[in-house]
DNA sequence: GATGAATGAGATTTCATTCAT
DNA sequence: AATGAATGAAATCTCATTCAT
């Protein structure tokens, strides 16, 4: 029982300590994210990602080892969180492959536009990052254009969509998609939403299917 | 008399230099958009524009008073040079509106892919310029939204487009195409002939037009 | 009675917590003579020593309130357990002048050779280190020249050594003695030795010895 | 004619501004290697050979690409310097080997202690300096070293002298020479001839040379 | 006793800009 | 027109030191 006394707080204060360490992590990545997509990795300083943290430049070595890999590990968290939530929606959503796919477009758009509304950019213009991340930035586009590859293959197939070719449909959508929030800044928040709508209407018919009405 | 003879042989070795110099400054202004189309406006030093001119950073400051107008200049002439190619274009070609339109695209990712690779970017993430320049980035950019918008309304006018909305289109047109050129950019030369023409059919698809076949 | 009772424990407890600390440091301080050593002062940071404990920067501080008295103490300890370890040398043997002062040299360089290759660099240069520590450097040195002087003068006197002055004599042997960990650490085990018994050779004739043969 | 007249200035203009340019580079040079040897490369900041320069620290980077490589090529004029200064002593001097070992002694020494009074260190604790420079060091050290070997094997032919082995010898006489400036840049210029004289003749005792008188 | 976190001063490095020639 | 040199401000990075736990 002592030995159980003794153990459980220091097996649960070292845990502790790194649950609080990942946060750390995660708060400083956000911040970093958030910055990087908005006005690109060169134009953001350390001093810029410190201070929105509210910590000085020093402290943010204590967590990554440069510059060049906060941005990795900034463009990674980004990544994950991204595909993970629009993985989950494919998941819990049911009907047409149409349906599907517009339900995806429509959250992706909206996590663009509403909680990253710049951070998009980095998947965008992988050639303007240093060679490190490219990788990185790679793989993850290839995660995410999985899910949306994969329902258009399957509206294809079940003959619900009509399409010049996968890979290019994929490559414009994803394009229109990622640029949303840049003209979207600008607008008051309910025309937001609304168009966001409009834009999963347009780039549905890229497979085909005709607008509304 | 002696003035004239004095006077002219000076005017127009003055009109020699003035044409020396104003060939110059394209030469300077191509590799400067050609750079910061690669890499960004912040990640090109002015040490790498003078270098691929193989001449001094201080020779660019004969020309151009600072990187800011060096980079302002650069996108002017990118965006007049290739709004003149499409007016052109437009200008010299009849037929109905969904031919018009296709053309129009397909010139456009064709410049982009083979003559002007990467500074097409420069037009999609004005959020990473200075400032001053974004208003001459939007400028540019309307200018050529233009030629596609007139074509389009035709279009809808005409009863032979179909679209969500005009702007909606437009913005994701204009998305797809810029960004073209880095998915082209490792494709084999023919490949990539190929890969525009899809472009162009799966973006004629926002507008209601069905592929070919 | 009670009292001592009660003091006895805590007392001999207190005394096993002061041993553990002196090991402590006797581990920090061999750790970080060594990196000093090797590296120099400037180019260890405390993080290095930390970290070939396998303990953190901050742990340093419980025992040492700066780098600066790490290094003194360092210092301090190196050189007076070499001191002791040749003073028990001389008092341990007998025979002629020139008999113990080879003894003494070999075993000299055999330390230094053998167990601290690279320590002894910090008496060769006092330059590089910080006032404070000079001054605690050179006293070890001149302690440490006092056994060798004794016994050349000695030797003199008795009239078994010919030197040009006894101060230049020392300092060459020193400077000798000192440098050869470095020209001796990339040769085998075996070559050592003998590396070490010919150095002793060599410098026995700065005092007039002849080499043995 | 006329074509000379523009030739000749362009070409002499460019070898003056060429001139300019090594002749800046040696000035530089010649104050990292004071200081470099004076507190060791680590202790050096850039700023305290800018200050000693009276330029700003961005200047040094016009020259040298990086601290590391500023010490190397400091390193490597010292070197150079040195070995000539030796080179052309030995060349210009005849008599016996004896005669000749000891005025290169001498006058390495000399060197040491008036001319670069702390430099030397440079060449005795290779241990401290980055990876790219060590090789520097050892190569510059063999080249100095082959001065006094070819020497002393000269001697050692000739019956003149006896050693217990070139190497060890050659080792000990570098470290005692090299230590040198270390205990004689306290003494007043009077002593100070004396010592080297002194030292010299210390050192001829390791070839067998008995001192003067 | 020891650790993880943070700090701030200072080091190295980069770069737009200026200027004499 | 063009260059080489220099500058100074700002960016990246390092590290001795402090402190709450």
């Amino acid at each position: 029982m002592s030995t159980e006394e003794t153990i459980e707080p220091t097996r649960s204060a070292s845990s502790r300590v790194q649950r609080k360490r990942g946060r750390r992590i995660q708060e400083i990545l956000t911040a970093a994210a958030e910055l990087f997509g908005e006005r690109g990795y060169d134009a953001v300083s350390l001093e810029d990602v410190a201070e929105r943290l509210d910590v000085t430049k020093g402290s943010l070595y204590y967590y990554f080892s440069s510059k060049d890999e906060l941005g990795t590990a900034a463009i990674e968290t980004l990544g994950t969180e991204w595909t993970a939530r629009l993985q989950k929606l494919v998941d819990g959503t049911s009907g047409s492959a149409a349906d599907r796919l517009r339900a995806l477009i429509h959250e992706h758009v909206l996590i663009a536009v509403r909680d990253h509304p710049a951070a998009l950019q980095v998947f965008l213009v992988p050639r303007r990052w240093p060679h490190e991340q490219r990788e990185s930035i790679k793989e993850l586009r290839q995660r995410h254009d999985r899910l949306f590859r994969a329902l258009i293959e399957e509206g294809v197939a079940a003959g619900e969509f009509t399409v010049t070719g996968v890979d290019t449909v994929l490559q414009c959508m994803h394009a229109a998609m990622s640029q949303a929030p840049v003209w979207c800044a600008d607008l008051p928040a309910r025309a937001q939403y609304e168009a966001v709508d409009e834009v999963a209407d347009t780039l549905m018919m890229l497979v085909g299917q005709a607008p509304p009405e």
